[in-house]
DNA sequence: TGTGAAATTTAATGGCG
DNA sequence: CGCCATTAAATTTCACA
């Protein structure tokens, strides 16, 4: 199901992309709104769904773990909802995106060194073969939400 | 340059990851602080860097986005820059990884339908050959912040 | 670094256009 | 849906340990 939004969800969402510790009266503030309906914005997004978690993001590699890499699963015959089942066991994991094609899992881990890359590509094995890339840098962009507006 | 947390900064990094909204004075509840010690703590892991942004995770299905791809993308011989200089143009790609590897870009992508891929698909043409795969789910795990600590 | 307290700002609620 | 007013709660700032 489909949601429609108006000009002020759209701003709300951009705002707190940005920051979403913003308290509501200051996104009011830049919208032109006033708490109370601010805030009842914000819990329908939540409500509705369309704003899944407001969550941090983290550099990582000041926290010692330098090594990011993008890991490609292709599975043995039944072994993708074990792994999946298996999860936990890899908290070097922050995300899985199951895709189309040869490779029908995409991972993003988190790594100290090298070392710590072939222990994990040892435990992955019995799963599945995984190819690896190592992240270079990563640009993230917010045009989506002004293309939207 | 690594920076050095303790047990306060991990849990805290923990609690703001599942919800970034939170006031200093919960978090610091949940942890057994002050708030004004909580909210040094968060402030510090701000100017430190080790806190890039406090986002929030949007459900695009739920705004007519249905079709969420992870595109492999590999340039002709000088395109990398030119296409990084123009990542204005393509406000469907939420972000781009520079990787190691025959495809030496990995981009997330958000499109409301095949069409809208296949335009895009055109748009990307000019700056190299592009490989799309479709993402069927996701999983997010935060079980790194719980090993660290 | 952490705590505690006072002044200011927000959040939460409910009634009303 | 949004505004305003009221009460409760959180933030800010600062003195002190």
């Amino acid at each position: 199901m489909k949601i429609t939004l108006d000009q002020y969800d759209y701003k709300i969402l951009h705002i707190l992309n940005e920051n979403s510790r913003l308290s509501y009266a200051e996104i009011g503030r830049k919208i032109s709104l006033s708490q109370s309906a601010t805030k009842e914005r914000v819990l329908n997004l939540v409500e509705n769904g369309v704003i899944k978690q407001f969550g941090v993001e983290i550099d990582f590699s000041k926290l010692g773990y330098g090594l990011q890499v993008v890991m490609s699963l292709k599975f043995r015959n039944d072994e993708f909802k074990t792994f999946l089942d298996n999860l936990s066991k890899f908290p070097e994991i922050l995300s899985c995106k199951r895709i189309t094609g040869e490779y029908c899992l995409v991972a993003e881990c988190i790594l100290s060194d090298s070392s710590h890359l072939e222990n994990l590509i040892d435990r992955l094995i019995p799963y599945g073969v995984p190819t690896t890339s190592v992240q270079l840098s990563e640009v993230k962009v917010d045009n989506f939400f002004k293309h939207l507006m």
